[in-house]
Formats: structure tokens, sequence, C-alpha cells
DNA sequence: GCCATAGATTGACGTAGTTCAATGGCTCAA
DNA sequence: TTGAGCCATTGAACTACGTCAATCTATGGC
């Protein structure tokens, strides 16, 4: 009774999503991290610099206030995007590549085929 | 008088973004749209599937109304994500697979180091 | 033509996110 | 120890987003 098959004009499949709530949410969390344009312009400072650069940088580079710029720059580090370095009253960002890399390695994943439909 | 090179203690760099406010913008829409935990997993099950999905099973997959399925798949749609076919009263929606390696391609992209710092 | 059904749209509500001014903590120099 | 500078945090205002109930549109069967 429970494994009657859905009789259906318009589909055969019963599809079932394999991302789990649970595992979905981190990985929207990352992306909402990516999705504001001063977070991108942020991350390609960060990412176009082998180095490490200074948050003074940062804060001159972008038509935005200090704390608005310390503010995106905890969004970017909470996701794992970023990460610094403090050296006296200065701190130092830099992009964490294997997380970028780690990112785009789960949207690929996301919608690698396997169920014929 | 405008050359003057900056001096600072804490860095040497001059940074600018070479990522315009008005290039950010449509990638992070692009991403923005991937940013929710219901419309990945709305893209999981389109891309775990090689062909085209009825919308009914998308509304029986999630705990969602169907209205709210409707507006996650406008938002998917709207970002170039995926498309649709309407076959009678029914609406087929699948994967756009070359957005998805476009958008990994864009975040390889933003961060691939080409200055000292 | 009429009705049932699939899916999209609208409107409303609650929550989350972006921004800045004001302020706080910390470190170094004098 | 006092002051100045760098960066983080807080609080408030405004906007944007996710969700559902109700409604609308369009299609196909009778």
């Amino acid at each position: 009774m429970e494994l009657e098959p859905k009789v259906r004009g318009c589909c055969r499949l019963d599809v079932r999503s394999e991302l789990t709530e649970a595992a979905a949410r981190p990985l929207a969390e990352r992306l909402a991290a990516l999705a504001d344009p001063n977070r991108l312009r942020l991350l390609e400072i960060l990412g176009r610099c082998a180095g490490k650069v200074c948050v003074c940088e940062l804060v001159e580079a972008l038509p935005l206030s200090q704390p608005t710029i310390s503010h995106h720059l905890r969004v970017l580090r909470a996701a794992g995007l970023i990460d610094y370095e403090k050296r006296g009253v200065w701190a130092y960002y830099y992009v964490r590549r294997e997380a970028l890399q780690e990112l785009e390695a789960q949207i690929r994943g996301l919608v690698a085929p396997s169920v014929e439909g």
C-alpha cells in the first residue's frame, strides 16, 4: 500500500531532494556571504594581491565607511572565505583560496546529473 | 602633486578594485539567486535529473507552498540558472548547466592572483 | 461553453541584511 | 600615563527577502 507507484499525466518520476535542509543551509550561507557587490569587490582586491592587505587600503578602495568595511570583512571571515592576521594596530586580511575552491566544487557537484528524467 | 606616492607605516600598496560596482552587481545577483537553501535544493533536484522536471514534483519534494516554489523558480530563472518549457498545462524546468559553469569560472577568476602584495 | 486543474501573480507580514554615526578597546609613541 | 590612530562593535533606520493565503490566467476535457 505504501509502495504504490505514482500515476500522473505530467510525469513518471518521483523525485526527492538528496540535499537535505541541514546540508543546504551552510552552503547557502557561504554563498550569501559572496552575494554582495561590495564584498565581491573586497574579495577581488584581496584575491588579486598575492600577500596580505591592510584594512586602511580597503577603506580607501571602496566608497563605504570604515565600520561598513569592517562589517563586510566580518561576514566574509565568518563564512571562512578570508582570514586575517593582526600586527600591532594593523590588521592584514587575505583570501582563503582553498575555501573558494571548495565552494566551486560544491556548486559543480550540486548539479551533477545522476538520474534519468 | 597628484601623483605623490602614499607613505604609510602599514602598507606600501595603493590598491584599487578592478571589479567595478557595475560589474560586481550582476555577479552578486546571480550568487544571491543561489544563496537560499530551498533554491539550492530545487537546483539539486533539477541538476540530478538529466531531463526536465514537472513543477508538481518540485512542490511535493519540498515542504513549501506552491506559490513559494513558483517564486523560487522565478528567481532562479531570472538569474539565468534554469529555464523551462511549457507543455499544455504543465511546466517542465531544467538546469542551464552552462550558466552554472560560467558562474564557477567567474568565482575562480575573481581571486586569481596578479599583484604582489 | 463550462468546469477542473496547473501554475503564476498579488498583497501582506515577519525576518534578515546593508549602511552610517557614535562609541569602545587596544596598541604604540611620547 | 596620556594621547593618537587603527579597527571593531553597537544601535538605529531603511531596504530587501522568504513565505503563505487568496486570487488570477490559461489549458484541456466534457
